[in-house]
DNA sequence: GTCTATAGTAAGATAGAC
DNA sequence: GTCTATCTTACTATAGAC
């Protein structure tokens, strides 16, 4: 983290904190001490914390499309990949930064971070209605399965996976939810 | 709320904004403007923040159990009632007063209030893994099903349809999540 | 029981030196 | 560009009068 310049470890040490602690709790204090800075320069690159967060939130968006793409483009059936991406290894008890951040009021009332947390979701959930209508065209799920609902079923169960997972102090909370999803998906297979 | 004595305007003024802002967010100083009451009031009638809070969820939990009881008990199939316990109306924009608490740092932190909110999803999750058995035992549901994790992505997919309509800004995106989780549930039925 | 006054700490941001 | 000092406001809690 000292390597960098001061910008960069600034949003560095933000984004750490901000996946742990949420937007509202993480206070430029506690950045500044975390990227071993002084106030003056957090303030001369940024206009303040909800600007540093934006700096975060468009890393962490990019970041994230990569990762989704990777796991839903690559080769295998449409459950393949679907499987693929919830089974991706994941940091369960830290939850997902985009998710953390939708449930923050403050988030969602900002006009310069609500927007880039519903597009990240909108986005999510276009790409795996995507592959879902891939394996209706393929024969391998079901025509009557609404694409859309499937996908946002898809989406839910990991993010209520997060929630179930912190509430009981276990991932293996999250692991049951994502394996309780695949095995109902299995069964909406025509091929079996 | 102001037919009350001050100790039940106090935690029905900490329910309500807890509900809305969380634990963490939701400061003493706020509940006491919204109770109409002094501090020493408080603090009279509560050892601080945590315990005031500690009422709240308590009363929280019992209400939930009931509904969830109502929904789960009732008459019906197993997928019926998993239905009528997905779609039952809810104000989904201020999202579950526990799925909210499980997400907050100092709750899950806390004492007196973690385990709470554990019991409450531990509860829950093993009352819908009753049904899902019951669906089993009657023929209904498929029993390569297990149903521990059906009931837990039940479950998630309920909190994850919050995150997801709190981050779209519309409650159409819980809907569409339950109801995809719905037709995955319809295909994994034995008889048709 | 309920109130106001006040304490001590931390939040988020600004000013101005270097 | 980066620093420290300072400002204003809010938080959680305590003290002590009524």
């Amino acid at each position: 983290m000292y390597g960098m310049e001061a910008k960069t470890r600034l949003v560095e040490s933000a984004r750490e904190l901000m996946w742990d602690r949420g937007y509202a709790a993480t206070s430029p204090r506690a950045v500044l001490d975390a990227a071993g800075v002084g106030q003056g320069s957090m303030y001369h690159h940024f206009r303040g914390k909800e600007d540093l967060a934006r700096a975060v939130v468009e890393g962490n968006a990019e970041t994230m499309r990569a990762q989704v793409d990777r796991d839903l483009a690559g080769p295998g059936s449409a459950v393949e990949r679907l499987a693929r991406y919830l089974r991706r290894e994941r940091d369960v008890m830290r939850g997902c930064r985009f998710g953390k951040l939708a449930q923050d009021p403050d988030v969602v009332a900002s006009p310069v971070l609500g927007p880039r947390v519903a597009d990240m979701f909108g986005w999510l959930v276009e790409r795996l209605e995507v592959v879902v209508r891939e394996g209706q065209a393929a024969g391998e799920l079901r025509d009557s399965l609404d694409a859309h609902r499937v996908a946002s079923a898809v989406a839910a169960t990991l993010q209520g996976g997060y929630v179930l997972a912190r509430a009981a102090g276990d991932p293996a909370a999250f692991d049951s939810a994502v394996e309780g999803l695949l095995g109902l998906l299995d069964t909406a297979r025509t091929t079996s």
